[in-house]
DNA sequence: TAAATGTTTGAAATCGATTTCCAAATAAAT
DNA sequence: ATTTATTTGGAAATCGATTTCAAACATTTA
């Protein structure tokens, strides 16, 4: 294959023009003539000449590229999250690489191994849930490689102290304590949490909402009623039948995703509970899928895309300003929304 | 900020050997002592030593990366298609940098022209609905860079004859077929259909299936009951109350989505008529809320992982070895499913 | 022992765009 | 007419890993 590459230099001989002019042409610097700016265009697309980033990035030492991981990219929640950051890295002039860790610790490392070797310039996160150890976000820091996390997030040791950096989740707490209040608003008094695992914040955040809710409305928290780490759908519908089938079963469950609401509703199905009249449900994220349920699914909206959005910008503005990792950090707040449906509206 | 980069420089000169030894040391040349391969992977992890693939890619003139343009990536067919892509990818050592078009041809125009300055060896796409013509391809061959089409494709010139190169979709004519006969089986006779637009060839191919087995079965193809360009489920709901309205209405739908089948159910809830007793419903891509709805969703299971899967294998495989964009093409063909649920299920 | 072969290692060129540092050319000011 | 600014453009260094070519060394063969 005698087809050579066609570079700025050919732009150049063709125009009697040297290099460097062609690249501050094409880069629009203002010193250079509009005519030749144009003439430079025109040539660059009459040789089909394609801009070699690689080398670009070599010279300039950045990559342009952000990476983002997170567990699976077909639920709602991280689509949409990484359709905001694609937004606002694309205002930017930035591109994406899109990794999946599929819920599982190695694959997250792998996943961050590829990205440090792909040079981006910083990485936004959701851990997964297998995630403990901060043990690879550290490598990520020590590689000078930027860290954002959003939604999901933990810990890590920065040199002498333990930090989260850069951060933007939600104000889980609140919105917790917000379900589960307009769950007692409808009258339900003996409500179930189901959780995630505890060692990622929003986790025990989206717990202690819950609690200080069933505190702050003089009812007792009764820890057979709150279980941690049960996210996916088989793991709540075991839960919810065992808990359905005690002698004095919840009439209510606030859960921390949508998919333990699924298996909530199967169960209670299943043990000819009605939804809404004897149990209240209320998830979390507001999948699509929400609404096409019988009944349909009570659900917090987390903003997603503007989550994402906020992260890329939190990126491109405080990030970026503030000396990077090495910055003091810096955690953001996005607003949610409870969206009410059937599942928790009793008449 | 005084910190410079780590290279293979300084790994070399702290070793008193050269930076090609380092080199090939790193990347396991057979030549390169054991020992010396050891000490080189402790000196560089010591130093935190960073692979610059900007570098290398300027140097080798490959990028290894692969880039893909979906509609949208949280649609599980899109996003279990690339699920597939990215295992293969994985196991050959290339990454992955998705965009979504948004089913927007100015988006699909402005993704494909980040691909080609990311330098991608080749573009895996799914073209957006709008996309009636081949100009962002042709832009793809004209930079040399690989073209592969999976699920939605369309023809493109190249040079003198009109291909459509490299593709891999499933066998919608026979698939769509099965389907309606399943209908017929069923008892229903007077059968719908709500396609795509023409111009992406699954859906015409969708159609043509649909055409056949109404003739085959000894049916007349009734004009009226045979809608185009319908995709979304607003669209959907629409026609179907207008179809579902006359003085013959249909007795069930063959439709080209997932969505689509919402819509369809939601204009027979509003009209009082009965699923799947009065009205068959089946459906195409088998998203994950078709098990949700009630009734459930009939559905073809495109086998999306695999055809993701095969989409990346055809690259490393049958696309490198065979002159790339220039070779000769190949089209595969991925083994689908029919899903039957309640939606076309009567007693 | 000398020649031939094979193996390990180094020097230097290379990929292509950017950018620093200058020089020439032109315009403006004295 | 001379000096001072201001454009306009070029030469060459640079980013860091890879790779070609050849040298140095070791081993085998005749």
């Amino acid at each position: 294959m005698s087809k050579k590459r066609v570079t700025i230099y050919d732009i150049a001989t063709e125009l009697g023009i040297t290099a460097s002019y062609v690249s501050r042409a094409l880069n629009n610097y203002p010193s250079v003539n509009k005519d030749i700016v144009e003439m430079v265009r025109k040539k660059a697309a009459e040789l089909n000449y394609k801009h070699n980033s690689s080398a670009a990035n070599l010279r300039q030492g950045s990559s342009k590229t952000i990476g983002v991981i997170v567990p699976h990219i077909n639920q709602s929640f991280f689509s949409d999250a990484i359709a905001g950051i694609e937004e606002v890295c694309f205002e930017h002039n930035h591109s994406l690489i899109i990794c999946q860790s599929h819920e599982s610790f190695k694959k997250e490392g792998l996943a961050i191994e590829t990205l440090i070797r792909q040079n981006v310039d910083c990485i936004f996160i959701s851990i997964s849930l297998e995630t403990q150890s901060p043990k690879y976000l550290e490598e990520i820091i020590h590689h000078d490689i930027g860290l954002i996390q959003f939604d999901r997030s933990i810990e890590y040791n920065q040199g002498s102290e333990c930090t989260k950096g850069y951060s933007v989740t939600n104000n889980n707490t609140q919105d917790s304590y917000s379900a589960v209040k307009q769950l007692l608003k409808e009258g339900y008094s003996r409500i179930a949490f189901l959780g995630g695992p505890d060692h990622i914040s929003i986790y025990q955040d989206r717990k202690q909402g819950y609690c200080n809710a069933i505190r702050d409305n003089g009812l007792v928290l009764i820890d057979d009623l709150v279980v941690s780490d049960v996210l996916d759908e088989e793991n709540a519908f075991k839960t919810a039948v065992k808990l359905l089938s005690t002698t004095e079963p919840p009439d209510a469950f606030f859960v921390t995703s949508d998919h333990q609401s699924l298996g909530v509703l199967q169960a209670a199905k299943q043990l000819g509970i009605s939804v809404p009249d004897q149990l209240g449900i209320i998830g979390y994220a507001n999948e699509f899928f929400t609404a096409l349920t019988t009944p349909s699914l009570s659900s917090i909206d987390q903003h997603s895309k503007s989550l994402g959005r906020h992260t890329a910008n939190l990126y491109f503005n405080s990030f970026l300003k503030n000396g990077g990792n090495k910055g003091r950090g810096e955690r953001l707040i996005i607003q949610s929304e409870l969206i009410v449906r059937n599942s928790s509206k009793r008449k």
